[in-house]
DNA sequence: CACGACTCCTGCTGGC
DNA sequence: TGCCAGCAGGAGTCGT
């Protein structure tokens, strides 16, 4: 499922064929979403041209002069570039291709077969996208300078719930999913299980550092394979033959050759070593 | 405020 | 071999 380092593959693989153009129309075969794609997008876009393309979070802003379109790929979802190109025409759409952007010379292309994405309109006179009600409540970017041990100290002390779901709520560091907590918390060493606000700085510290370095190493070869993850360019990445403990229940920790625990937390399975992961 | 349960949806898995 | 119930999972929403 795409978590951080899979939108901002997907961001860069974008980013040339859609910053700085003009897109020509919008096709929405499918409307429902997580909620309603807007019924007036081909009209609002149409002729418009595409600043950037930024990320916040796990969602991707296509920022426009007059507002800005907010993409959110959910559990399922996948941007893909089709080039257009006399004698090569753009594949038929298939069941769950929702969405068409079509651009002069690509057809950017939504797939999302279980729906749990969104596609939304932010206009300029809303007010600054920013403080849209999905994004206003966003935690740190794990990449800004701000974030740090000092950070995750300061924002867990009222926070009794487990580290792993408190990473996993978004509203103290974003980009962190699943897989990526339980990867992070295994670098640290520390117990997915234990009460945030019961993490002392230098715990904090360890695992502000192996987040972003996790998430990090993740970008930097191209997004996780789990769940069949493709890049816009079709090139699937390579994470997930990395993983230390994600979906590795029972099979020996690649540390110390304990078997790795597998746990609920919040409806939501969790990975760990249990003797790597005792601080 | 913080937390946990519930919810959306479909592809995949496992049991028979 | 085929069918189908049950589960997983991001994150907003709601009740406590």
């Amino acid at each position: 499922m795409p978590e951080l380092p899979e939108v901002e593959v997907t961001r860069r693989a974008l980013a040339p064929h859609v910053e700085g153009r003009t897109l020509e129309s919008v096709a929405v075969r499918e409307r429902r979403l997580r909620w309603p794609v807007p019924l007036r997008l081909h009209e609002q876009l149409a002729g418009r041209r595409v600043e950037r393309i930024d990320r916040r979070g796990k969602y991707l802003l296509w920022r426009f002069a007059h507002g800005t379109l907010i993409s959110h790929l959910g559990m399922s979802g996948t941007w893909r570039v089709w080039p257009r190109e006399p004698g090569r025409p753009v594949p038929l759409p298939q069941v769950h291709d929702h969405i068409d952007l079509l651009f002069r010379a690509h057809c950017i292309r939504l797939t999302d077969p279980r729906r749990f994405g969104a596609l939304l309109w932010s206009a300029v006179a809303d007010g600054p996208v920013e403080g849209h009600p999905l994004l206003a409540g966003l935690g740190i970017e794990p990449f800004d300078p701000g974030f740090s041990g000092e950070w995750l100290y300061r924002l867990t002390r009222s926070r009794s719930a487990p580290i792993k779901q408190v990473l996993l709520a978004g509203d103290v560091v974003v980009g962190v999913g699943n897989i990526y907590a339980s990867e992070s918390l295994f670098r640290a060493g520390i117990n997915p299980k234990l009460p945030a606000r019961r993490l002392g700085r230098a715990r904090c510290g360890l695992l502000a550092a192996a987040i972003s370095e996790v998430l990090a190493e993740a970008i930097a070869v191209g997004g996780s394979t789990l769940r069949d993850f493709v890049g816009a360019d079709g090139v699937a990445g390579y994470f997930m033959n990395d993983a230390f403990v994600y979906e590795r229940a029972g099979q020996a920790c690649r540390l110390c050759a304990t078997p790795i625990t597998r746990v609920l937390q919040g409806q939501r399975a969790t990975y760990y070593c249990r003797r790597c992961q005792r601080r």
